[in-house]
DNA sequence: CTTGACAAAGAACGTTTGTTCTGATATGAT
DNA sequence: ATCATATCAGAACAAACGTTCTTTGTCAAG
């Protein structure tokens, strides 16, 4: 039996804290164990009265839940560490890339490649977050923002976001061309003070109107590998 | 039937689609759904042949897999859209942080505040990999690999990395003084040249046994919202 | 109207599953 | 050694489950 990454609550027997961590690790949707493979998989045998007398145990301490007449129905409600256990993901559209000089792409544009990808998150990582979308850096243009060529950004839509965040926006330079970049966004009247994440570079600033603010990130995610 | 946020595959029947819009929702650890509760759930009744032949078309299709002999055991493999859906996720073991100047926790370290702590990530996200744990970073010592105060870190244990990969690696220096750092990881014989990920800086050379490999870096996450 | 094709529902059957009762084994106190 | 207690395992039973066969109903073509 290999080490467990934390520690075990105090209130679990050893067979208890066993089946527990059975059942957190083996349970999905399309897999739910019977008692008897509850009980092979942590050492016993059969599916007696013993078995029910653990799975009690692990009700009555608030770890699982049993629905009443249903086979195969053990829902997971705390780890054995004490914490509260989910299973909960999202998944995350991915609408396509964020380049310095192009526009971003809009959810759901017919010739997107990207349209049929999606990301998986747990919702642990997002918050209950609504209207999220995700695009993937090209380019080490925003290397400022900590964020290089590959990486994923998961955004928040919304047009206007509060001092501080970090934003994905769109500037509009006074020869018009525009940008795409990631900043932590500050407003002071029709001011906006634009402020790379890297502390060893300095703000850019310029005029309300020229700024269009496509979301608020709320994760980057670097796979290396 | 309320209408579906996202479009129908065209290869899937009107109950095809019902069949797997109530798997997908409804399947979760601890509660998979018999043949007769999916029967009702699209509003037909029984368990007869008529769910086989929905099922069996839901197989063939790629959309869901049967696991044979057991009771209660379909796993969604695609939505409605045809889009993969999967709800695997893997908890990873938040050992601590790293700082540049002190060494790195250990896993199951007694008086480690962390040791109770654990990320969930999607499976898709980490492959298939395992002896995974986790790093908060703290402070910005490690700017130059693009990663920041508050990042967290998936790193695969290991004590030797292959050349290109991104590292956690301990440094000790020529008057002892140690340093964790984040880099590209080159070993030209016994020279190990130790790169960073930002384009805008020099590599660092110095003999292989001043480094000491804890790992490689899997996943950068930074949660910002 | 008849026929054939197809889908849904019901019946029959063997297996699985959960429950409960009972027996076997181990442990500890006296 | 004796007894009480606790725990695991097997047997018995009823309900649930999946499979297969059969029946019923619907619809379109001839």
């Amino acid at each position: 039996m290999p080490a467990l990454p934390y520690n075990l609550a105090d209130d679990l027997t050893e067979l208890e804290a066993r089946a527990l961590e059975y059942l957190m690790h083996s349970s999905r949707p399309g897999f739910c164990p019977s008692r008897e493979e509850i009980s092979r998989a942590i050492g016993l045998g059969g599916r007696g009265y013993h078995i029910v007398r653990l799975l009690n145990g692990l009700v009555e301490k608030g770890y699982v839940r049993l629905e009443p007449g249903r086979s195969r129905a053990i829902t997971v409600l705390r780890r054995p560490d004490g914490r509260r256990f989910s299973f909960d993901t999202v998944w995350v559209p991915l609408v396509g890339q964020i380049v310095a000089g192009k526009p971003l792409p809009s959810v759901g544009q017919a010739d997107n490649p990207f349209a049929d990808e999606a990301i998986e998150l747990t919702r642990g990582m997002v918050g209950g977050q609504d209207d999220l979308f995700a695009l993937r850096v090209a380019g080490d243009s925003m290397i400022d923002a900590l964020v290089n060529d590959g990486d994923l950004v998961i955004v928040r839509a919304m047009s206007e976001v509060a001092n501080g965040d970090m934003a994905v926006v769109r500037v509009i330079g006074e020869e018009g061309q525009e940008e795409n970049t990631l900043k932590h966004f500050f407003r002071h009247d029709d001011i906006v003070r634009l402020q790379p994440a890297n502390p060893n570079m300095g703000p850019f600033f310029c005029h309300a109107s020229r700024v269009h603010v496509y979301g608020k990130v709320v994760l980057v995610i670097r796979q290396l590998g």
